[in-house]
DNA sequence: GCGACAG
DNA sequence: ATCTTGTCGC
């Protein structure tokens, strides 16, 4: 497994290879986000469950029947019409679409939801329930969950611009963590954003700092990389004004972006919360299934 | 040998 | 990740 990380991290490309810019990719504030899918039908889930075609599961059977195992709702684009009169809408179809990506664990199994956004604005929400076969091991999280997010995104009807996954990219020991794996294995750009930092050494102390504040990580003991080279950032996406204290987000490449693109990536998705929107709507949207999983049985 | 260690 | 109510503060 290490060995496999060590060439999918020779094979990632860690600098600008993307048609993302930041202010492109900016959630804007005028919106209530956390309102919603788009179109008028309500989301009564159906089932899910596809089965994984992962690294980690031999017996990849047919996964035949059902293509559409999870609902997806994609706004209706115009053929072959870019813009005209009447281009009052703000909406800009062809602005870069952000998948953001969560799962909710199940007993054996687990729910990978990803949201698709695109002007700050769902576009297409979809979720796969796959089982689980290897354990949680710091450095090897890629074999456990890497094959349930790819069941995940092969439901996308929507081809993704940006993929935000819960992790690290090259802030991994072998400089292959999952964001890396999965941008590596869709040659899709990619950005990993971690809740607490795995390796690497920050530049300052990442204590008590206020919204905006970020410091270089830069790889040190085990991880294999020049010593010095910058893998990521820490960055302090919200704070409150008084006394209590919130741990800044570890952000990382994943695949065909630079450390610095990502900070500025990640700090136009925050808008003010903790963590990147696609990030935030793809956790409640794996909740939701995973509790509508739990209601009949 | 001991400690550290994404989700 | 997950087990879980209230609680402090804008």
């Amino acid at each position: 497994m290490e060995a496999l990380q060590r060439d999918i991290a020779d094979v990632a490309v860690f600098e600008d290879a993307l048609e993302v810019a930041p202010a492109d990719v900016a959630i804007d504030d005028s919106f209530d986000l956390s309102s919603g899918v788009p179109g008028p039908s309500s989301d009564s889930d159906s089932d899910s469950g596809s089965d994984s075609h992962s690294d980690s599961d031999p017996h990849s059977d047919s996964d035949s029947h059902s293509d559409s195992d999870s609902h997806s709702d994609s706004d209706p684009v115009p053929p072959g019409r870019q813009s005209t009169l009447g281009e009052q809408s703000n909406v800009d179809r062809s602005a870069p679409i952000v998948v953001g990506v969560d799962q909710a664990f199940l007993e054996d199994a687990v729910v990978s939801a990803v949201v698709a956004l695109r002007n700050g604005r769902i576009v297409e929400r979809t979720h796969a329930v796959s089982p689980l076969s290897i354990p949680y091991i710091p450095g090897l999280l890629a074999f456990r969950e890497g094959g349930p997010i790819l069941d995940a995104l092969s439901t996308l009807s929507i081809d993704p611009d940006l993929l935000v996954l819960d992790g690290s990219g090259r802030i991994h020991f072998r400089q292959a963590g999952i964001a890396t794996h999965v941008g590596v294995l869709l040659d899709i750009p990619a950005v990993g954003v971690a809740k607490s930092l795995l390796c690497g050494v920050p530049d300052a102390s990442v204590d008590e700092r206020s919204a905006g504040w970020s410091t270089p990580i830069r790889a040190a003991d085990g991880v294999e990389a020049p010593a010095g080279t910058v893998i990521g950032h820490a960055y302090q996406s919200r704070q409150y004004p008084n006394e209590r204290r919130i741990n800044p987000l570890y952000v990382s490449p994943g695949h065909r972006i630079s450390a610095e693109t990502t900070l500025e990536i990640v700090e136009a998705l925050c808008a003010g919360y903790k963590l990147p929107a696609p990030t935030r709507l793809a956790d409640a949207y794996a909740d939701e299934v995973k509790r509508s999983i739990l209601a009949d049985d």
